[in-house]
RNA sequence: UGGGGGAUCGUCUAAUUGGCAGGACGCUAGACUCUGGAUCUAGAAGUCGGGGUUCGAGUCCCUGUCCCCCAGCCA
């Protein structure tokens, strides 16, 4: 096992590891992924999803998904499906799947060990009285007037809690630390509140609920977890969670160990605002194509392995970071670029007419799929008189290095022929709507019939061969890099992007591609990778951008702006 | 102004624990090309500041600066 490692760790976290299997701290290890269900996963849960997963595979222990639902007002049932689905996806196994919940009757009876020791109180103080009496930054806290209740008053409150005999918000437990700990979450931290709440796994057995910081070193120590991998805001809790676990007989002893959460250019990463887009209907759902959901990144075309690439990538450290979104779609970019079919679709469509190239012919051409496959493969594309090309690649009056179709120029028809600009028409609007040229016959398959060189090779389809389809193309959702750098009081909804997604619906495409299944993806040559859409039909292909290739004449034209 | 963290090319991240500051994305230039793609070659670009220890400091010591997190009966 060991003789198969890398002989580096490739993060800091991992290096822990190692030191604790070597030393002999730890055996086998195990971890968790422990999400809240009351959202849907991003990309930064996929950063924590491939660490936890992946140390387990790694090493050759395990990673349970654990749902930490000790919340009912916020979690739902939807979620929780939706969780498993996409972990699944991401291609992890989790060697169980566990609630939080699964674990009340355990959490009880540790709350009830702390009374017993004197550590817990039942505090009836109201909500604002214990945040005004928690002290500040700078003052210390006041004792609560209920903290030095006996303990059998205390056992009997708890009872009385958990029975239901008691209203929500009336009382709850807290654990007896210090009042005046320069640390906030050691400040007598509360245990459990009253929610007379139905739980999405438990019904109504409970109307007390654990908290989170009493709760998850527990579930940590159920599990067996040795390494419980959380991110930076949980720093400050670690003495609590140490606390909680030193003052109970638990079964096993985990350790926490923290990260630096995912940001990501032209993206918010929070649950809160990523529900606040649904909600309010600025994108279509959490699945859509621009959201930085799992889901939405399924739906844009995103491969499972490109996801976690991109997390290997960026690294684990304990530095706040903003990684840049290029290095995602760099990602997707390199893996498609080895093994996706090209084919040819024109977004927008102008047509071209080959002066002479007989009325009724049609003749087949061979085109290769992939230039990057070991094994080339060919099919058939059908060549007339009359077809589309890109309306970008003609302009009436170039700028210098445009390689395109002008009057004049020629050029390569993509797997076809040199065709040479005769002319073009305009509408009454002065809009191009028609590309005259002749072609050369000898030019048959692109090859150059006399060593003369071409500058420009564009895509194309036949006009009577080709199919209608729909094209949607996707950029960043947010217009601001870095959406934390955003001024007080502002509304991160004030830099959504307006066109972040634009629908073609005039777009023409091999009619191969009317075969094409959902969830198929190709290159379009020379605009990008395209993902077939669950929308996609033969009656209407449909398909997204999952990112643009790299366009260095578009960079070009920017510089000149 | 208490406590907890952090600071290395534009961005992300390494540096055998005191020994040539490396890689990736992005960028620039060139080569090549039946995709202005891909590929190849070259290049610019960094240790937060000030002191100190040392033959030698990103790493150790002192000192300062800046950034992030914490005052939920959320996680």
């Amino acid at each position: 096992m060991k003789e198969e490692l890398p002989e580096k760790a490739s993060n800091f976290i991992e290096q822990i590891i190692r030191d604790d299997l070597e030393s002999g701290k730890i055996e086998k290890v195990i971890t968790r992924f422990p999400p809240e269900p009351n959202g849907y996963l991003h990309i930064g849960h996929a950063k924590s999803i491939c660490l936890n997963f992946g140390l387990g595979e790694l090493f050759g222990g395990e990673c349970n998904l654990r749902f930490d639902d000790t919340n009912p007002t916020k979690e739902e049932k939807e979620y929780v499906e939706s969780i498993k689905e996409d972990v699944a996806w991401l291609g992890f196994n989790w060697a169980n799947l566990r609630f939080a919940s699964d674990y009340f009757d355990d959490f009880f009876k540790w709350a009830l060990e702390l009374i017993e020791a004197g550590k817990a109180y039942v505090d009836h103080q109201p909500a604002d009285e214990i945040r005004k009496n928690r002290g500040s930054l700078t003052e210390p806290g006041k004792n609560s007037p209920y903290r030095d209740r006996t303990i059998a008053e205390n056992r009997d409150l708890f009872c009385k809690m958990r029975e239901g005999e008691l209203g929500e918000g009336d009382c709850v437990l807290r654990a007896k630390i210090d009042m005046a700990h320069p640390n906030l979450n050691m400040r007598d931290p509360v245990m459990y509140r009253i929610l007379h709440q139905s739980h999405h796994r438990t019904g109504d057995k409970w109307c007390i609920y654990p908290m989170y910081d009493f709760a998850h070193g527990y579930e940590d120590a159920i599990e067996g977890v040795t390494h419980s991998i959380c991110t930076l805001e949980f720093e400050d809790h670690r003495p609590l969670y140490e606390w909680f676990l030193d003052n109970v007989s638990v079964p096993h002893r985990p350790r926490q160990f923290e990260f630096a959460r995912l940001n990501m250019t032209y993206t918010v990463m929070s649950k809160r605002k990523l529900l606040e887009l649904v909600t309010q209907g600025c994108v279509s759902g959490w699945d859509d194509p621009r959201m930085p959901t799992i889901s939405g990144l399924r739906r844009r075309g995103y491969t499972p392995s490109s996801i976690r690439t991109f997390c290997k990538k960026i690294g684990v450290s304990k530095a706040n970071s903003l990684v840049d979104v290029e290095l995602l779609h760099h990602c997707i970019r390199d893996e498609l670029n080895l093994s996706a079919t090209r084919v040819m679709a024109i977004l927008r469509p102008l047509k071209l007419v080959i002066e002479n190239y007989p009325e009724d012919k049609i003749e087949e051409l061979e085109a290769l799929n992939n230039p990057e496959s070991d094994i080339p493969t060919y099919r058939k594309i059908p060549f007339e008189r009359e077809l589309f090309i890109e309306q970008d690649d003609f302009m009436e009056d170039p700028p210098k290095k445009f390689f395109r179709l002008f009057p004049g120029a020629e050029v390569r028809l993509k797997h076809a022929f040199f065709v040479k600009c005769t002319g073009f028409k305009k509408d009454a609007g002065g809009r191009v709507v028609e590309v005259r040229c002749i072609y050369d016959p000898r030019s048959r398959g692109g090859e150059s019939p006399d060593g003369r060189k071409v500058k420009g090779t564009l895509h194309w389809v036949s006009v009577s061969q080709a199919a209608k389809a729909e094209i949607r193309l996707y950029d960043h959702l947010l217009t601001l890099r870095d959406m934390d750098a955003m001024e007080e009081g502002e509304d991160f909804k004030d830099y959504l992007n307006p066109a972040s997604m634009e629908r073609l619906t005039e777009c023409r495409v091999e009619e191969s591609l009317v075969n094409a299944k959902p969830g198929e993806r190709f290159q379009f040559l020379r605009h990008g990778y395209f993902f077939a859409d669950h929308d996609h039909s033969s009656k209407m292909p449909v398909f997204n951008r999952i990112v643009s290739l790299r366009d260095s004449w578009a960079r070009e034209m920017k510089k000149s702006d």
